[in-house]
DNA sequence: TCCTTCGCTACTAAAAAAGTAGCAAAAAGA
DNA sequence: TCTTTTTGCTACTTTTTTAGTAGCGAAGGA
């Protein structure tokens, strides 16, 4: 049974073999709900169950494994109040704000199609 | 028989009822493949076969699955060349690309651990 | 005409996610 | 202290998604 693998720059990746950091953000966020997750902590800590409640009642389970991966990833941490991001894990989060300003203008684009 | 809808903002997207295009995105991205995809188009046209192998051998089916998500979202285009991205297309990958900035920093992070 | 390449569809198998129930531990009341 | 509630999660089953493989019809070249 070999464990599954989370994926970590430096290391090969699921669907990918060059191990290079893009590679490995490429793969864990194109599992779902780790962005949803990450969005949903950009502002504060949050409970187990709140964040289930946040993310609009993802299934236990996967929420617990994807709190695995991201804790992993060194992306978010355990803290008395609940689940927070890392040093690393907000920043990201704040290079992902910009990609929500381009999706205002997504959204803005596709309206005039 | 519901037709599946790919995300767009504006409309309800999986996970989320708000329609807000932050969460079509995220919903897009969180599509396994779809970075991928838009990475490897970042600097040239590619063929369905081109891709197909730049993508590590992705199944057919799955891609032309993502190659629909793609055009719907408006973020890619067929050309003579091959799938291109669109501007759209290409300035998204413009944002992502500071994200592989951070994900340098990501790997280096980590090997300090 | 024969051969190759191309975009893709069809089908089956495996993996991931959804959905639901519920337990053990900690916290909050009474 | 003795409930009662809340919390973090595990276990299990069903459904959806992705992987894997075969191959067809169209287009182009030799």
């Amino acid at each position: 049974m070999a464990k599954k693998s989370i994926p970590k720059p430096g290391h090969p990746v699921r669907g990918s073999q060059t191990g290079k950091p893009i590679m490995a953000l490429i793969d864990l966020m194109g599992r779902r709900w780790i962005l949803r997750i990450l969005w949903e902590l950009r502002g504060q800590a949050l409970t187990f169950r709140a964040l289930q409640e946040a993310c609009g009642g993802i299934s236990p389970s996967v929420l617990n494994a994807r709190l695995s991966d991201l804790r992993e990833a060194s992306l978010i941490d355990v803290s008395e109040a609940g689940y927070v991001l890392t040093d690393l894990g907000r920043d990201l989060g704040t290079e992902f704000e910009a990609l929500s300003h381009w999706a205002e203008k997504w959204s803005k684009s596709l309206k005039h199609l």
